[in-house]
DNA sequence: CTTGATTATTTGTATGTACAAGTAGTAAAA
DNA sequence: TTTTACTACTTGTACATACAAATAATCAAG
C-alpha cells in the first residue's frame, strides 16, 4: 500500500515538528514564505497553503507586511483536546479486551483519555458513532477497528469528512481497502500461509478450510492457505472449503451438516479464528469424531480459547496488547507529524499444539 | 477613503446569503467550483479561496469527485458535555466486557458519549484517572468500579472532590463502605446463601470454601455462606476455609498444597467466583480428584468459563448487560434529579449444573 | 439483469506570474 | 530632533494552467 502525502502536508509536518522540538518558540517569528519556499524548492503558493492550514488549527499567526509567528496558546489548546476515540466491533472476549487495554494503557500514559464504543459489526451504529464524533469535534484522534470489512461500507464518506478535518484515524486488526487510512493488524495472509504450511509438512495433503465471508481479514487468511495449498502443487476444492458469516460464526451448529459432509475426505481442517475452531471441536466431539487421531485442526490469533478445551488447538498468537499498544504509539506519532507512515503488520508464527497429529 | 473587499469576500458573502434565505438548503449540492467562476467572471481559485474559508466555518463540506454540500450543523450546537466516564478495574474477559458493553449501550441511545479507563486494580492507577477525570472537568458523571473494595482505600478524597463538584457518582459490582455513594451490583450476600442454601438441599453438610479477601463481594459471598451454614445449625470451620488475594486468584495452583489439604474432608466446596472455580477443578484433575464423584464445586457470576469446561459448574448467573445498563440508567436519572436514590441489587439465582451431586 | 469498462465532471494538488497592501527600518528633509 | 519619503521585504489577492484523484453516470458485454 503505498500513500503519498501532499507536499503541503509534508511542510506542515516539518513545521509542526519544529515547533515541537522548540527550534521554533511560541512569539518568534517564523521562515518568511519566501525562504520556505527556497528551502523546500516549491512555489509559494503550496508554502501558503501549508501556512494556512497551519493558521486554521490556531497554531500560527501572520500578519500582512510583517510576518508569520508562532502562537503560544497552542498548549493550552491542546489539553482541551487530549482525547482519543476508539471504535470497535465487539468488546465481550476473545482478542477484544486485550487490545482495548493495550491502547487505554499507551493512551493514558501519554495524557490522553479514551472514549469507546461499539459497532457490533453493524453498520448503522457505526454511523451513529461516527456522526456523533464528527458533530463533537472534541477527540484528536481515531482508531477504528472496521465493521465487516470485506463488504462495500456506506460510512465511508464519514471518514473522508473525519480525513477533511485532518483528524488522524487508524484502523486495527483489518481496514476498508477503498480508503487510503494506515491500517495495524496481523499479516494475515502470513497467518494462513504459514499454518498451512506447516499443516503439510505434518503430512496433511487434504486440508479443509473454514472462513469468514464479511471482513477482509477472512480473505486475507484464505488467500494465504490457498497460496500454500497452490505452492505445494495442490489442488484447492471448493468442496473442502466452508465460508460463514458473522451470524453462523456464533452457531456453528447449524451448519453441522455441510461440516461433516465437507470435511468427510479431509485430514485437517485450517479454521478461521479461535472461535470457528473450538464450536468445529465441539461439532466433531457430538458427532464421535476424535481430534487430533481422526481428524486435525488448526487455527488462527491463539486466544485463551486456543488452551480451554479438552484438545489443545495449534494456532497463530495474535499480539492483543502489542497490537492495540503500537496502533496507539502510531496514532500519537500521525498527531505530532501528519505525514507519518502508521502502516504495520505483526508477523505470525505457528504454536503446535495437539490438535494437530502427524501423518507418516 | 473606501475600503474594497477583496473578490473572495464578496463570493463568501453572497454564498452565506443563499444559504441564510434557504436558496441553499443543508444536504442540498452547492454549485460547481467552474460554474461560479463563470457565474461570477472570477478565477477558479478565487471560487475555491471563497469556499475554502466556508468550509473552515463548518458551514459547508467538499467532496472530491462529487462536489460541494452544504453542512447541516444543528447538531454542533446541542451536544456539547454530553460524556460519562467508566472506570473499572480490567477489560479482559469474564464479565467486565458485557457489563462496559451494556453500560455504553443505553448511553449511546441516551446522546452521552462514553470514556473509558482501567485501574488494573491498582490504586495507584485508580489514584492517576481520577485526577486526570477531576482536572480536565468534561464529564457529566462516573460510573466506577471500585478498586480493592475489601482494604482500606487511600483515594477517598478524589471521590469527596468530585462530589463537591456535583459530579453524581454511582459504583458497580462492589462499593466503599467508607463513602455514601449509591452502588449497583448484585446481591451478593443472597449469592452466598443461596448457593450454600442449594449445596445443604443436595445433601451435603461438608462444604469449604474459597473467597477473595481484598473486595467487598468476596466478604458479603462469605458472609452469606456462613449465615446459611449457621443457620443449618453447621459450624464453619477455618480449616475449610481459603482466602485468596488477587494474585493468588490468577494462579491457584500455587496454593494446591492447602487447597488438597484443606478440603481433603469436604464434600463440596463453594468458590468466590468461576475464575476460581475452573483453577480448582484443574488442581483437582491433575491430583486425581473427580468432580463430581469426590467432591462438588459450586461458583457465582455464571460466566462463559462455567460452561466451558469438561464438568459444568454449577454457578448464580450474573446479569452483565442488564447491570451495566441499570448503572447507566441510574446515573441519567441522577444527572437528571440529583435527589434520586439509585442503589439497586440484583436478586440471584443457582443454576444447578453436573459438577455438584446429589448425596443420599 | 448484472458486471465491468469508459467517460465526463468535480474537487485536490502544484506551479507560475503579477500586482496590491501592510510593516519596519533607513535615509533624506524640515 | 522630528518628520517625511523611500525602500526592501512581508503577506494578501487574483489570475492562468496543468495534471491527479475521486465520483457518478453511461454504455457495452456477458
Amino acid at each position: 500500500m503505498e500513500k503519498t502525502t501532499p507536499k503541503y502536508m509534508e511542510l506542515v509536518g516539518w513545521i509542526n515538528e519544529q515547533i515541537e522540538t522548540k527550534k521554533l518558540v511560541p512569539g518568534q517569528k517564523m521562515y518568511s514564505e519566501n525562504t520556505l519556499k527556497d528551502m523546500f524548492g516549491v512555489s509559494r503558493q503550496t508554502v501558503r497553503h501549508a501556512i494556512g492550514v497551519l493558521e486554521n488549527e490556531g497554531i500560527i499567526r501572520r500578519v500582512q507586511g510583517s510576518g508569520t509567528y508562532i502562537n503560544d496558546n497552542r498548549l493550552a489548546n491542546l489539553t482541551k483536546r487530549m482525547r482519543v476515540s476508539v471504535v470497535t466491533t465487539y468488546v465481550d472476549g476473545y482478542i477484544f479486551p486485550r487490545t482495548i487495554q493495550g491502547i487505554e494503557k499507551v493512551l493514558l500514559e501519554a495524557g490522553y483519555s479514551v472514549q469507546i464504543a461499539f459497532t457490533n459489526n453493524q453498520h448503522g451504529r457505526e454511523k451513529t458513532i461516527l456522526e456523533d464524533i464528527i458533530s463533537r469535534d472534541e477527540v484528536s484522534g481515531l482508531i477504528v477497528e472496521p465493521t465487516k470489512s470485506g463488504i462495500p461500507n456506506p460510512n465511508l464518506r464519514l471518514y473522508q469528512e473525519i480525513r477533511k478535518k485532518r483528524i488522524p484515524v487508524i484502523f486495527i486488526n483489518s481496514f476498508y481497502p477503498q480508503l487510503k487510512v494506515p491500517h495495524v493488524s496481523i499479516n494475515d495472509h502470513m497467518a494462513g500461509w504459514k499454518m498451512t504450511k506447516y499443516l503439510l509438512a505434518m503430512g496433511h495433503d487434504r486440508i479443509g478450510g473454514i472462513f469468514k465471508l464479511d471482513d477482509g481479514q477472512g480473505q486475507a487468511r484464505f488467500s494465504g492457505y490457498m497460496d500454500a495449498m497452490m505452492d505445494a502443487g495442490l489442488e484447492v476444492k471448493d468442496g473442502q472449503i466452508i465460508w460463514v458469516d458473522t451470524e453462523e460464526k456464533q452457531h456453528l451448529d447449524k451448519v453441522t451438516g455441510k461440516v461433516l459432509e465437507r470435511f468427510r475426505d479431509c485430514t485437517a481442517v485450517f479454521c478461521y479464528n479461535d472461535e470457528v475452531a473450538f464450536g468445529l471441536l465441539d461439532i466433531f466431539r457430538k458427532n464421535g469424531i476424535r481430534v487430533p487421531q481422526d481428524i486435525s485442526v488448526a487455527s488462527v490469533d491463539d486466544s485463551e480459547l486456543a488452551i480451554l478445551g479438552e484438545v489443545p488447538i495449534a494456532s497463530t498468537p495474535h499480539p492483543m496488547e502489542r497490537l492495540g499498544g503500537k496502533a496507539a504509539e502510531n496514532l500519537l506519532r500521525m498527531i505530532k507529524d501528519p505525514g507519518f507512515d502508521a502502516n504495520y503488520e505483526f508477523e505470525v508464527d505457528v504454536v503446535p499444539r495437539r490438535s494437530v497429529r502427524k501423518i507418516k
